[in-house]
RNA sequence: GCCGAGGUAGCAAAGUCUGGCCUAACGCGCCGGCCUUGAGAGCCGGUUCCCCUUUCGGGGAGCGAGAGUUCAAAUCUCUCCCUCGGCGCCA
């Protein structure tokens, strides 16, 4: 969410970075917002004025009440009473104008960083580093798909008889793997200073609406029916939202947050697309890195969160590129975004593994989580920052292409040896 | 799920029965100022949010959330949420 306070002042720098996204009707929400919020304003103020007036006579009638001045009392009384009728029929009207106003602000999107390239789609994001060779193969490499149904490692046929499309039953060796790649990650996050957390799968409206996302992205989280709750497609809500009507102390800075927690995607918007395998699917495990901090470190902390993320792929041995996701691509929450993109030697392309956003105040304000540097000095408005550390099914698939064998076998990556007691997972 | 006790500002804590100088006391912490060579003590002001005002300042809201009664609600009524204790059930 914007600061309302920002708008009035500076519209016209607020309008020229959402001209960023391309999209005109940002424009035309903005020019909304200024109009309601001018008109909520006059009304504010009208109310207030009535209030006074009707709280001046309630301390005239206490008093005429003291003194027993029955003849007095009565007038006052009966003028007092009819103010809240009036005042009411604003209140009405005013809280239509202040639903629409936050309903505008919740739509509009986060302001962007300057570095954030500009562009549309895909095609505009902008590579910044590659780290890795990608592996020269003398024979065909097999798609992650074909190599763990050989290796009897996942089944889509009968979880989709169970559970539909999109879902899987994970198997043997694979299993393993996975809680491999959680311990592996979750030393790695200690190490870095991150407080270990579990976190609830399912979480209220008011967190969802606070992470931003809802309202923009309903149709992508699956929701309780007759209960104020959705699952959590990202431990990412929960996180952020665990420190909700809180006042934090800069000293603390920066909170980093390692979550753990199986995400729960509908993918409305992919039909057709990754539809094999355990790349996209409705459910997945994922490690996740959470950081809250204030402005003046949040640039620093993003680096540091993807930093986080490029050890961990680089101890795979995962071939990657950096990338700066363009102005058109990049969604209402974050202020900036790296995706770190693996490669696939079947698909002979890089695919997202992790992506890595500096959300600003713009959670923070939503949900209300505000900082001192000490205390009985003023509040201000904290920074969330969030970064993938691994999805471990759609990391697995990376890892899976890119240490397959020309008999179908699968190296385990040496890092993770001390977690299994196989090395390699054959026919 | 049942019974009981609670939820008041950064923390702590009174007020609730009996509605009205509650402008939410007293305290701790912290910030600013005065004083001091410096620190401490002491004194003064401040320490949630919103609106008006260039400034000075003025006004409004807020006592877990929401609704209601009333000229007036922290205080009375209703619904809901959460915490703690006891009982029950349970992986």
């Amino acid at each position: 969410m914007l600061d309302i306070k920002l708008i009035r002042e500076k519209p016209d720098f607020i309008r020229e970075n959402l001209a960023r996204r391309r999209k005109p009707e940002y424009l035309e929400m903005l020019d909304e917002l200024i109009e309601e919020d001018k008109k909520w304003r006059e009304m504010k103020l009208e109310i207030d004025k009535l209030r006074q007036k009707r709280n001046q006579l309630t301390g005239k009638i206490r008093e005429l009440k003291q003194q027993g001045r029955e003849e007095e009392l009565k007038k006052i009384i009966a003028e007092a009473k009819e103010i809240p009728d009036k005042i009411k029929e604003l209140e009405d009207e005013i809280q239509k104008i202040e639903e629409h106003r936050r309903d505008l602000l919740l739509h509009l999107p986060n302001l962007l960083h300057e570095s954030v390239p500009y562009g549309e789609g895909e095609e505009g994001n902008l590579v910044v580093k590659t780290w890795g060779e990608t592996r020269k193969f003398d024979f065909q490499p097999k798609s992650h798909v074909d190599l763990m149904e050989k290796l009897n490692l996942i089944d889509t046929q009968r979880a989709a008889k169970i559970s539909g499309a999109r879902f899987y039953f994970m198997k043997n060796e694979l299993v393993e793997l996975e809680y491999a790649l959680i311990q592996h990650a979750i030393r790695i996050l200690k190490d870095r200073g991150f407080d270990l957390i579990v976190t609830p799968p399912l979480v209220k409206e008011y967190i969802m609406i606070g992470g931003g996302f809802l309202p923009t992205y309903r149709e992508d989280v699956y929701k309780i029916e007759d209960e104020d709750l959705f699952l959590a497609g990202t431990s990412e809500a929960p996180l952020v939202g665990m420190h909700a009507d809180e006042i934090l102390y800069q000293d603390d800075f920066p909170l980093r947050y390692a979550g753990f927690s199986t995400c729960y995607r509908t993918e409305a918007g992919a039909h057709g697309k990754d539809t094999k395998g355990i790349f996209r699917t409705h459910h997945f495990e994922k490690v996740e890195q959470i950081s809250i901090t204030g402005p003046e470190q949040s640039w620093d902390e993003h680096e540091y969160l993807f930093e986080t993320a490029e050890i961990f792929w680089q101890s795979l041995e995962i071939p990657y590129r950096k990338v700066n996701i363009c102005t058109g691509d990049i969604g209402i929450v974050a202020a900036k975004k790296y995706d770190l993109e693996g490669w696939y030697p079947s698909q002979q392309t890089y695919r997202e593994l992790v992506s890595t956003s500096n959300c600003t105040d713009y959670q923070a304000r939503r949900l209300k989580i505000r900082y001192r540097e000490k205390d009985g000095m003023p509040t201000k408005i904290c920074h969330t920052l969030n970064s993938t550390l691994i999805a471990i099914q759609r990391g697995i698939t990376c890892i899976v292409e890119n240490y397959q064998r020309e008999d179908g076998s699968i190296e385990i990556p040496k890092v993770l040896h001390k977690y299994l007691d196989f090395k390699e997972i054959t026919p």
